[in-house]
DNA sequence: GAATCACTACTCGGATAGGGTGTGTCCGAGTATACATGG
DNA sequence: CCATGTATACTCGGACACACCCTATCCGAGTAGTGATTC
């Protein structure tokens, strides 16, 4: 899986942490976490694509969440880093070859059918977890986490 | 996701309609659904090491189931192929730069943990269907696949 | 005639190149600020 | 003193190289069968 998933993740806690009122910008999220800025504005652009932040250019520019907490779930992170496309596709190769069915195949391909049953279930499991449930779950392994990051991040 | 988990996939279960008192070679196996017959050796090979098929070398060598169709799932197969790694893997981001909490954080990353049951349903999904249950819903919707795979990959 | 041995043909197994996607970086587009200038 | 225009500094946005892993392939290791050879 794309490295940026967990780099979009944390960077959203952090800019919730941070407050809606003020944008930060790509540089000092990266360095919060010594991660390549450059690379990391390319992930929050996806975001951004996604309608998950806001962008402004210019100087007091940055990145802001684009709606509250609790109506971003896991999974619109994922997609908009990954892309909607399941990991596992078809390419339906019971259908080449001198092993292929005459006609066409009605029904789907039962291996694509398992296989589609379990991504279904990890998709399920990231929509039904919201950002804010990450949030509070992370708040409570590490209470000073939020204060840390405004005193780094805010512009104070 | 590796292709390689379809053609395994499929292979395991011609090899199961073929029946275990014959071995198949790679070769068969792969022109069966015009695939690279190499390639696919590679994968089998995979499915070797992890106690799946067995294989011998020589003229009538080739590849053959190593226990039932109904205790082998579907993940054993992936695991086989794409390692047992989980897709989503923590680099604890958290720790580094200026935003690390002081010591060492005693929880998980609660971000690594909302992926983990994310990826830990995707698993039990994976983990409860055998093979068997796959083929069983392969022949409902291709009732003549079984002795097309006889009839071309047995030694009749 | 039967047993043994070497040879051959065939298949798996691991080592070896090529391509595509993720990873990382750079420069141009866009905007708020500050300052100079003129009224 | 105030308004306006301009220059500037700063940030996002998309276009440009690099690297690693999946894809694909080739040759050597290992084995069953076959035939010749010998007792």
């Amino acid at each position: 899986m794309n490295e940026g998933v967990e780099w979009a993740l944390h960077s959203c806690l952090n800019l919730a942490w941070v407050g809606e009122e003020q944008a930060v910008t790509a540089a000092r999220l990266a360095a919060y976490h010594e991660l390549p800025s450059a690379y990391l504005n390319k992930q929050l652009q996806a975001l951004v694509r996604a309608g998950i932040l806001t962008s402004v250019c210019g100087p007091k520019g940055g990145f802001r969440l684009a709606r509250p907490l609790d109506r971003i779930t896991v999974m619109d992170v994922v997609v908009a880093i990954e892309g909607p496309d399941d990991a596992f596709r078809c390419t339906e190769i019971r259908g080449k070859g001198p092993g292929a069915a005459p006609g066409k195949p009605d029904a789907e391909c039962a291996i694509a059918g398992a296989m589609g049953r379990a991504e279904l279930a990890w998709r399920r499991e990231l929509a039904a977890q919201t950002l804010d449930d990450v949030r509070i779950q992370a708040e409570r392994q590490a209470p000073t986490a939020p204060d840390r990051v405004r005193r780094l991040l805010g512009t104070g």
